[in-house]
DNA sequence: GTTATTAGCAAACGGTCGTTTGTTTGGCGA
DNA sequence: TCGCCAAACAAACGACCGTTTGCTAATAAC
């Protein structure tokens, strides 16, 4: 009955110090007793591997030990439950592409590593960031508006790596951050572990679209010692 | 208990002449009565807007103003539907492809007749070519097998025109083909009607590739008068 | 007119779904 | 020691799922 649907009893562990010492008598609850990640985990991979609407409740709560109701207490609803996941995913996804751009130096190279961390999010980062590409904001009507602004916040970084090429007037810019970001996210359904790499993937995508760039500093530049 | 659980007992009116004259008295059933049309019709709308799991055997009847058990007497099952379905999907992206590539004359117009036929039918060509890229042949097990074929059988296509193309020596052709198919495929999920056009969006997806082809005739040719 | 076949109705079957409700447990602070 | 509260159990709720079964109109063939 309250506003927000989305935390129904549960603590949610502060993101600083987890110490339950026993300074700070209020507040800190006894000990967030991480079961709350276990079935955000648990969650992240039924729902990357099934999709939304063939992961049951049942199963999620399965896998952690727990009966149905018990997620009850965690989680308001299924719904609330694929939102915290996605959340999850996109920030795993944002950080390390984040931290992939900050290390490299020309604007090509910038964009580079952030297809290559992309890329290997999507296909090898793990549940939560293969949920966001995997499961499509409209398989849950009431979280839908919120999935997609989480999906093209992250995406926006790429607007604005595009947007810092050097590149000839007129370029289609759009076009191209379209179809990097659409090759990558639909390369989750081909991918397999055995054969390319997810970055040797993301790379030689990369290498297709840029032959003309119009100047020097293209891209394919020199490997990392 | 038969072979193969696909057509229970439903006549499948033959491709030929459907019509019931007197003539032709074994075979050739009374009246193909499209009511099967209708269903496939309507579950194409279903499973292309809500995915295959959402998309239930309820909504699908009442559509065309059956009850639920009724149309078990067309389709064997929920996944024989679907295969139905997504049959009639790719044999109809593939056929509009085949008459695109046909009217080209070079290798590059028939890789760009072939996409912006692909990308018009993914996101314009109804609901059946929409069934083969939004449902993911995992999501019916017991069919995966079957969708996938269906489905690789036409992108082998685009393997024959990228293959065709006057390409330098050591191109990387896998990933051109991968770039363009999962480009276009993924623009099923930003694409709205309103804004630039599917053949635009195909077009300017191939032109992004084609700055370097090495030699004459690149892509961007003419347009038709 | 009789008979077979087509196409569908009517009514359920067992099962699973997401969710709710009331109750119990175990550790901690006072 | 007492009370509190996080965290879970136990057991259902109603709704919906895909599917099956038996029956019945309408049509076409003989």
């Amino acid at each position: 009955m309250l506003g927000d649907p989305l935390h129904p009893n549960v603590p949610q562990p502060s993101p600083g110090q987890p110490s339950p010492g026993r300074s700070n008598p209020r507040q800190a609850g006894p000990r967030p007793a991480n079961r709350r990640q276990d079935l955000l985990d648990a969650a992240a991979r039924r729902f990357s591997r099934q999709g939304f609407h063939a992961a049951s409740m049942r199963d999620i709560a399965r896998a952690v030990g727990m009966l149905p109701g018990s997620l009850y207490y965690h989680f308001a609803s299924k719904d609330a439950l694929l939102l915290a996941v996605y959340a999850e995913g996109v920030r795993r996804i944002a950080e390390r592409v984040d931290a992939a751009v900050q290390r490299a130096a020309t604007p090509w190279a910038r964009l580079e590593a952030a297809c290559v961390a992309h890329g290997e999010m999507l296909l090898d980062g793990g549940d939560y960031a293969q949920v966001v590409i995997r499961v499509r904001p409209e398989d849950c009507a009431a979280m839908a508006a919120r999935l997609t602004a989480l999906r093209d916040a992250h995406e926006d970084r790429f607007k604005a790596l595009v947007a810092a090429l050097d590149l000839p007037a007129g370029a289609d810019r759009q076009a191209l951050r379209l179809m990097l970001l659409g090759a990558l996210n639909w390369s989750q359904t081909w991918y397999r572990p055995g054969g390319a790499s997810p970055a040797a993937i993301a790379r030689r995508f990369l290498a297709l679209l840029a032959c003309n760039p119009g100047g020097p500093g293209g891209p394919g530049g020199e490997e990392a010692p």
